[in-house]
DNA sequence: GCAGTGACTAGTA
DNA sequence: ATACTAGCCACTG
């Protein structure tokens, strides 16, 4: 099942650069779904692993990677981002005004 | 149709 | 810094 806003979401992720990473509240309001963050982690979570759709970017506000119901997409999209060149501090974070796609100001 | 779930977030303590 | 909460709403059984 594809509504016009889960296409929207996705369009939305497809914007974002290389190298760069967004929140799934960024995409949400991006995609007219403001408030709505768990809606776009939704829309991710239905996406077909041969999709071309850079989900790896989206990570959740505080730079962190989600974890899925099976913890091992959590080494793969950390993988995938460090091959884009973003670095993870310390925490295991990513630091968010270093990367992020657009100001959150 | 109702209740539980979840790749979330902002607020409060 | 962590922990808990309410709000959020499509999807699932």
């Amino acid at each position: 099942m594809s509504s016009e806003l889960y296409h929207n979401i996705y369009a939305v992720v497809k914007s974002i650069p290389f190298g760069k990473i967004a929140t799934y509240g960024q995409i949400a309001a991006l995609a007219g779904l403001p408030g709505r963050a768990r809606q776009v982690g939704y829309a991710l979570h239905a996406l077909p692993d041969s999709s071309d759709i850079p989900w790896h970017r989206v990570i959740n506000a505080k730079g962190e990677i989600s974890i899925r119901s099976d913890p091992l997409y959590a080494d793969i999209q950390r993988h995938l981002l460090e091959s884009e060149g973003v670095v993870f501090n310390s925490q295991n974070r990513i630091p968010l005004p270093d990367y992020l796609w657009m100001s959150r100001i």
